[in-house]
DNA sequence: TCTGGGGTCCTAGGACCC
DNA sequence: TCTGGGGTCCTAGGACCC
């Protein structure tokens, strides 16, 4: 006979913070407050888009994305200010050490949003007075407004947290799926974006109610296994567990830049490659990454983006690795189109310590062979006196192998 | 005068092995 | 003697999110 446990119901919590880097700023400077603020770049950079913006900029028409002239003509008294990603990173790590005074069940999503399963949070007078007391305790210090969505699952907590902004609380429970959920127009579901949301209205499925009740079948034929979790998520079915460690599993980390202007000169582009191999390095060695996966993304004038990648044997985390794969993609694949934006990502990501010795072998190798092609150079210049085309290689810096392809070739030619 | 930068997950095809 | 099928790895691209 089949027993059946008595599935107790979670209780989530998603936390979303409200405009977050632009109330960072004005919690750094009052004097903002009540003022259509955005956060955007340097549009003399090209970078000039909003990023976020105050309620009161939102109000005039100013959304994220939006190119920052088009921001200025909707609202001519718009403040801008850049990106302060330190001050923002200083603020979120204040906001998650409160979050971990309700419980080490907390799980980031991003600089401003986390999940907490708080179904063991034992808070006298409830979840819903845990929210209210979470959601005042990071408002009275830290002067920062969240919303708080609660329900029994993620997907279901990640809607409701949508739902009243700013310092909203909202409680979505299963039974009212069907009254407060599927009225919604089907773009508003967390997971369809606007190519899914067009694939969908061909199916004449216009909120999330018409989601909800489609056939699978038709649903996975268009959208492979997307479809039937976006169903099952309609439905209010989302089994996906907290995960607290999940912010752990680093899987790539990459920096990717938009040039001031698209170029075609090799030595701009080399240049700006090897300043992001430098931040990727800097960051993987930072957080004790190592990675085997070297990515190069070159985004073309029209947009066309293009990534082109390299897997070795072994895990790397030495700059001069790194750029020497770089500059083979390069090679290898770009036609010599103008460039718009160049991205270098190092991807399979582990933690070194675990791969402590596949790297030790590596650079024992390595070492090997610079020793080889040392001794074959002092063996030469033994027999014909100072090498001149060692000689050649000191001097000019153009002239060193840049690619594994030439230093095996330097190599071959230096043992003839 | 269009459209940044950090990520994750999924798909699909080809190579290769058994 | 004309060609199966499963599994894994690698590569490239696309969709989505904040």
């Amino acid at each position: 006979m089949l027993q059946f446990k008595p599935q107790k119901g979670r209780v989530i919590f998603h936390i979303d913070m409200n405009c977050f880097y632009a109330s960072v700023e004005m919690a750094y400077n009052p004097s903002l407050k009540g003022k259509p603020l955005a956060i955007a770049g340097n549009p003399e950079e090209r970078k000039g888009i909003i990023v976020t913006s105050s309620y009161e900029a939102r109000d005039e028409g100013v959304y994220t994305t939006m190119p920052l002239w088009e921001a200025r003509k909707k609202c001519p008294n718009l403040i801008v200010k850049k990106p302060n990603f330190a001050r923002y990173r200083k603020a979120s790590s204040k906001i998650f050490s409160l979050l971990r005074d309700v419980t080490p069940l907390v799980e980031p999503v991003s600089i401003d949003e986390a999940y907490l399963d708080v179904t063991e949070t034992n808070y006298p007078g409830g979840p819903v007075q845990l929210a209210k007391d979470l959601q005042n305790r990071i408002y009275t210090e830290l002067d920062l407004p969240c919303s708080i969505g609660i329900a029994p699952n993620k997907f279901l907590a990640k809607m409701a947290s949508d739902m009243k902004k700013p310092m909203g609380i909202t409680i979505l429970r299963k039974r009212e799926i069907k009254q407060i959920l599927w009225p919604l127009p089907i773009e508003k579901m967390y997971g369809v974006g606007t190519k899914t949301a067009k694939k969908l209205r061909t199916l004449q499925i216009e909120t999330i109610g018409d989601l909800a009740n489609k056939d699978v079948y038709i649903l996975k034929q268009m959208l492979g296994v997307n479809g039937e979790r976006l169903k099952n998520r309609a439905n209010g079915v989302d089994l996906r567990p907290v995960d607290p460690d999940a912010v752990h599993e680093l899987k790539s980390i990459g920096n990717s830049q938009t040039l001031p202007q698209d170029t075609t000169d090799e030595r701009d582009i080399i240049r700006v490659l090897s300043d992001l191999a430098d931040s990727v390095v800097r960051r993987a060695k930072r957080k004790e990454r190592v990675g085997r996966t070297v990515q190069l993304m070159i985004r073309f004038s029209n947009r066309q983006t293009i990534t082109r990648s390299k897997t070795l044997p072994y895990y790397i985390d030495d700059k001069d690795h790194i750029m020497s794969i770089v500059r083979e993609l390069l090679n290898n694949h770009w036609d010599r189109r103008p460039v718009r934006l160049l991205g270098v990502t190092l991807q399979d990501i582990e933690e070194k310590k675990h791969i402590a010795k596949q790297l030790d072998l590596f650079t024992y190798e390595k070492e090997e062979e610079k020793e080889k092609l040392d001794v074959t150079i002092e063996q030469l210049t033994e027999k014909y006196g100072e090498n001149p085309f060692k000689r050649l290689v000191n001097s000019d810096e153009s002239l060193k192998p840049q690619t594994s392809f030439q230093k095996d070739f330097l190599d071959d030619f230096l043992s003839e």
